[in-house]
DNA sequence: GGACGTTATGTTATAATATAACGTTGATCA
DNA sequence: TGATCAACGTTATATTATAACATAACGTCC
């Protein structure tokens, strides 16, 4: 098990999600702190929101659940609250989902490539050492530059692979 | 006057963007041919359109560059069109981007990794026997089962790398 | 030969995602 | 005290994509 998991196991609603919300938060806080950004009541709730499961969460989910209270808000409201906690690492886009989720290790900077489940939606980071190696060798071979990427791998996470295990004896 | 043609990006040199088109074209029309299946018209000339250069294309600069005399169309036109190319293999879809790419190699069917110049906006397909095994490997230290992935490496070209570097002669 | 199925396209409307442009507020501080 | 700035509000609109239903063109089967 990797350490990005942390006290979240996989799968969806097999572990007590309230206290993932509040470790990202109060990590954020101290980050936010530690680096003089300001972590404003909007930018909060939205990473809470960001983090309502270990699925992607779409922008518009995010303004539609934005309310505490009765307060609505727009989209330019949210969206640069996304931008704001992807600059500091807090949230990463997933591109090919149009969606957004909560960085696991936030702590330190970097960019994530991801396994995305199909069935349960859940997203974890991969640890990209080797990856990032395979590419600057390939891209050496062709002369190619790398700045940034954007990979995100689907599959099944091993409990759903476990569940359709299941399905196929039943 | 259209979006169209900006003379062909470099790559390792300038070339005659007809002949890339006129072979796109053609093998297209082989495989169809080869798979029985319908390259129509319409279809033929969403292809055609993909390839007017070598960077991606946007969905609504074909829509709109789409009138050949003057017949124009409309979004699920273009993007029935597009479903079609990809499920054949003959265009690529750039999830970051939100654009299109024709396939330079659609004879064999394959799931396609880029490398895109931030400069030029070039896009190649990354050989990807290694990246795969490096996944492959990845996924089966997390139990991982993976059925595809979105790929997309940006950096400079070698091309624009040189230009870069005159640029910083200069 | 005409009813029917199939494939592809046309048409209308709208959903979903994202940003531009400009206005307001409240804190800070010279 | 008023200039500045960061953050947010507001309005409007741009961009990307699809749902839902209508029509056309063509083959086929009795």
């Amino acid at each position: 098990m990797t350490e990005t998991q942390k006290a979240c196991n996989p799968g969806p609603a097999t572990h007590d999600h309230r206290r993932c919300i509040a470790t990202a938060l109060r990590e954020a806080e101290d980050l936010c702190r530690a680096r003089a950004v300001n972590l404003t009541a909007t930018r909060r709730r939205v990473l809470e929101l960001v983090w309502q499961g270990h699925e992607p969460v779409k922008a518009y989910q995010i303004i539609n659940n934005f309310r505490a209270g009765h307060q609505a808000t727009k989209p330019p409201t949210v969206y640069r609250a996304l931008d704001f906690l992807m600059e500091n690492g807090l949230v990463h886009r997933i591109e090919s989902l149009n969606a957004f989720v909560g960085c696991t290790r936030p702590e330190n900077r970097h960019q994530a490539d991801f396994f995305i489940c199909t069935a349960c939606h859940r997203v974890d980071e991969i640890d990209s050492g080797k990856i990032a190696a395979t590419f600057e060798k390939l891209a050496r071979q062709q002369n190619f530059t790398i700045s940034h990427k954007t990979v995100e791998v689907y599959g099944l996470c091993r409990a759903c692979h476990e569940k359709t295990g299941e399905q196929f004896h039943a």
